[in-house]
DNA sequence: GACCAGGCACATC
DNA sequence: GATGTGCATGGT
């Protein structure tokens, strides 16, 4: 692997200087941003605004007790915009569901657990896999954990750094090794990639305005697929 | 109309 | 452990 201490680092600080912060998540409270972080499940963001405007519009994220109170077809019904509704509307129940059995559905409670124990409590609620259990911890509960994604995996991979087929602990692994333990720092850094990965290998695939072009060590290549 | 999006569970080999 | 499939909407 073609990688010191300093790269992970360095590519954080290329990107921050030409984006900027981002200013993440995209919500207001830790339970707007559970429930956003079950409905953005291989789903674009803008489907999940139509979603959580619908959920907010019946005051549904108001407390986790309102979504005790909703039935699973009524909450299907309102996240219908961000797809797999009746999958996404079990989920969230599943979550809800653990909040309540060992939580008093408080969400203080269950965020003053340990890291680690609350990791492994959330990955074991149906529908909660690692990215969405990591983005949970990051993003609601302000837990140094690295978030790993499908763009992070696709750019660092075609730049050289580490092969794609690497696993989710693996990568996750690579980055939380090489950074500082700094909630922060995460929160901004995987922020920083789904940006790049959406606004420029996506819509200008040339590469040629990416901030990151002196890591590129693949090109050229002639489609979307091969980019990314 | 095809392809994609900030995954996950489950079946099968 | 690797690979395949269902889940579904809305934008390009």
């Amino acid at each position: 692997m073609t990688m010191n201490k300093n790269t992970l680092l360095d590519i954080y600080n290329k990107l921050y200087k030409f984006f900027g912060p981002q200013h993440w998540w995209p919500g207001d409270t830790p339970l707007e941003i559970i429930v956003g972080a079950i409905l953005t499940q291989n789903t674009a963001w803008t489907n999940v605004e139509k979603a959580i405007a619908n959920l907010k519009q019946v005051r549904l994220l108001s407390s986790p007790a309102k979504i005790k109170r909703s039935g699973r077809k009524a909450l299907a019904r309102l996240i219908r915009p961000a797809g797999y509704y009746n999958v996404k509307s079990a989920r969230i129940k599943n979550f809800i569901d653990f909040l309540d059995s060992g939580y008093g559905l408080s969400l203080k409670r269950l965020g003053r657990r340990e890291t680690a124990k609350l990791r492994s409590e959330l990955m074991s609620v149906n529908g909660i896999g690692p990215e969405t259990c990591d983005s949970i911890l990051l993003y609601a509960f302000k837990k140094p954990v690295f978030v790993v994604d499908a763009y992070t995996k696709r750019i660092f991979s075609r730049h050289g750094i580490f092969s794609e087929s690497l696993s989710y602990d693996k990568v996750q692994e690579i980055f939380m090794r090489s950074l500082p333990s700094d909630e922060r720092l995460y929160n901004e850094y995987h922020a920083l990639i789904v940006r790049l990965g959406k606004e420029l290998c996506r819509k200008k695939p040339d590469c040629g305005n990416c901030p990151l072009k002196e890591h590129l060590n693949h090109l050229k290549t002639d489609s979307y697929n091969n980019i990314i």
